[in-house]
DNA sequence: CAAGTCATGGCAATCGATTGCCATTGGGGT
DNA sequence: ACCCCAATGGCAATCGATTGCCATGACTTG
């Protein structure tokens, strides 16, 4: 590979003025750059971001850390992250945790010295362990909020009353709410959004779980939604209403006939599974996007950037899940 | 950041000592590099991968190349390159390159000088352009066969096989295949399986496409596909299988009623749809992970390592969407 | 006892690009 | 004619770890 010596030596000018041409233009007279620049594409030269990262400390490297990279969740969120990553010419490094802590502490170590900056994509980790980290590199969190740490998220309270408002149209009185982690921030705030709205709404609302955020979390609880009084549910996310939805057809529950499901994220699969999900979207794409964008623009700006965290809106997906309350309770099948 | 100058001096050793002293074992006297360690501990010193990597090449970072991270059936595929990177103390970088070979190119051009090895997942680049980029990095190819350069590929032909035996059993004589991409691998060899097994088992093939790999690719033939006399139809992926399914309610055809449906890959949301698809499952963990071991061990022996192909075996999931042929063709609806 | 061997640690060059500072030159202002 | 300044290019230090080579001293061995 040809170095800036190389290219240096067969313009017949020093290395420093080679590195110029290149990373500040301006500094170098146009003609000369323009040599320089004609020779460099002659003999092949690229500059190795190594040796330039070396001193600058420009790595032109992001990390985005997931809890589960098999989660469809993600899925958009990285490949919106990916493009405003290229587009400012940086390079996404994407690090799956395994929804464990400690395996994000370690991966955040393996690649913290890499990359100029970190997008946190529903981190597992506490919130002073976060702050420990976004003193060594910018940092921006996506579902969660921490004062004082750049955040995106969806706005949970507005899709949660939506998916409310939707339930009670359609006659449900006694609403239930799987729960997620209790480590998810979003599960946090999705529950006590659904207080806030039965609330409003004047309907009563019953917690269940909390279970792990995947199909067979949603397919465990099935048996005790089935045996509960409530006629709707809403799951933590997509993945927990469709197993939800599997768990309840297995003990003869019919949805959204007996009962009526609603999840979280309209992941790649919510239309896919039968009877198709009604659902609270995220802007997954965007979520991605603007956090990279507010990555970005914290690193560009001297000053610590907006606090208030970014609210990305939500909108309720209705599709075959949901459905009038049948007139009478449903006789319970067998457990 | 405390570097090994730091340490040296705290330990009043050379630096060179220090560097040693981890990375060199036995080089460095035993109580010597014991002390060394306690004071690096002490002052927190972890060494910098990027000075590291300037004079040795080494970064520890392994690319891997996907056509498409939304695609689902890349996500196990990432994950099981991850946990074998992680488990050899390697980083993996992700990129997605849209479907588009130049991108793609654009994409290894950003990452190649960082990385030390190069996992191409179904690459949408010329062989050519793939054994040029072989040359610069060590390379492993996923479901692509190039002479000379080591790949990891899923028994298509076996798998075809399988599903063809499966339909044959279900008493069907006219199978259709509708195709993918003209520049994937995988398509040319499942057709060609299609029509190897045809002749074997004696039934007719017909082939439709080809079409983009996605559900809306798979809707699109649908209407074709009603109009035509096969009584089952393999699809080139999952998705497009899905999306097949989809296109042919939407006209009126019933599936398995009507006609049979098989898809490639089993990625998530194969068990999700309605009805739940038959389809050839490939080892998609095992295929990422062993990509990135076969890198691994190449990039540790001095010689070339194996020449042939990793065959990984497919096999057949049966679930709903293949049935017995119906006795009488149905009638066509509208189109 | 002299010579050779081994263990151990230090010196200094190296990887490739960046950048603060200095030298040179030519032009403009007064 | 003199001074000053802007434009331009070069020198050399720097980022942090690695590594070939050499120096020292201890120990072995004939």
């Amino acid at each position: 590979m040809p170095t800036i010596y190389d290219v240096a030596k067969a313009c017949g000018v020093a290395p420093s003025t080679v590195s110029r041409a290149f990373s500040r233009p301006g500094r170098v007279n146009a003609e000369t750059a323009a040599r320089i620049r004609k020779v460099a594409e002659e003999i092949g030269y690229r500059a190795n971001p190594l040796a330039r990262a070396l001193p600058t400390g420009k790595t032109s490297l992001l990390a985005l850390v997931v809890s589960d990279v098999t989660n469809p969740f993600y899925f958009e969120i990285i490949r919106g992250a990916e493009l405003a990553a290229n587009a400012a010419d940086y390079t996404l490094l994407v690090a799956d945790v395994y929804e464990s802590a400690a395996v994000e502490r370690k991966a955040l170590e393996r690649a913290l010295p890499l990359v100029e900056g970190v997008v946190l994509g529903t981190s597992r980790m506490s919130d002073s362990a976060i702050r420990v980290m976004a003193q060594q590199r910018p940092t921006v969190v996506l579902n969660r909020v921490l004062t004082g740490i750049p955040s995106v998220i969806t706005d949970n309270a507005r899709g949660t009353r939506r998916a409310m408002e939707h339930l009670v149209d359609l006659e449900h009185r006694s609403i239930g709410y799987v729960a997620g982690p209790e480590a998810s921030w979003a599960d946090g705030m999705r529950w006590r959004a659904m207080r806030d709205a039965a609330e409003a709404l004047d309907v009563r609302v019953q917690r269940f779980g909390p279970v792990a955020p995947t199909l067979v979390g949603g397919t465990g609880v099935a048996p005790v939604v089935a045996d509960s009084a409530v006629t709707a549910v809403v799951a933590y996310n997509d993945l927990v209403a469709i197993g939800l939805m599997r768990g309840l057809a297995a003990v003869g529950v019919r949805v959204p006939r007996d009962v009526s499901v609603v999840g979280f994220d309209n992941i790649f699969g919510a239309e896919l599974c039968s009877p198709a999900l009604t659902t609270v979207a995220a802007p997954l794409a965007a979520l991605g996007r603007y956090a990279v964008q507010t990555l970005l623009a914290g690193m560009a700006s001297r000053t610590p950037p907006q606090v208030r965290p970014a609210l990305l809106p939500a909108e309720l997906v209705i599709r075959e899940s949901t459905a009038r309350r049948a007139r009478r309770r449903r006789s319970v099948a067998a457990s």
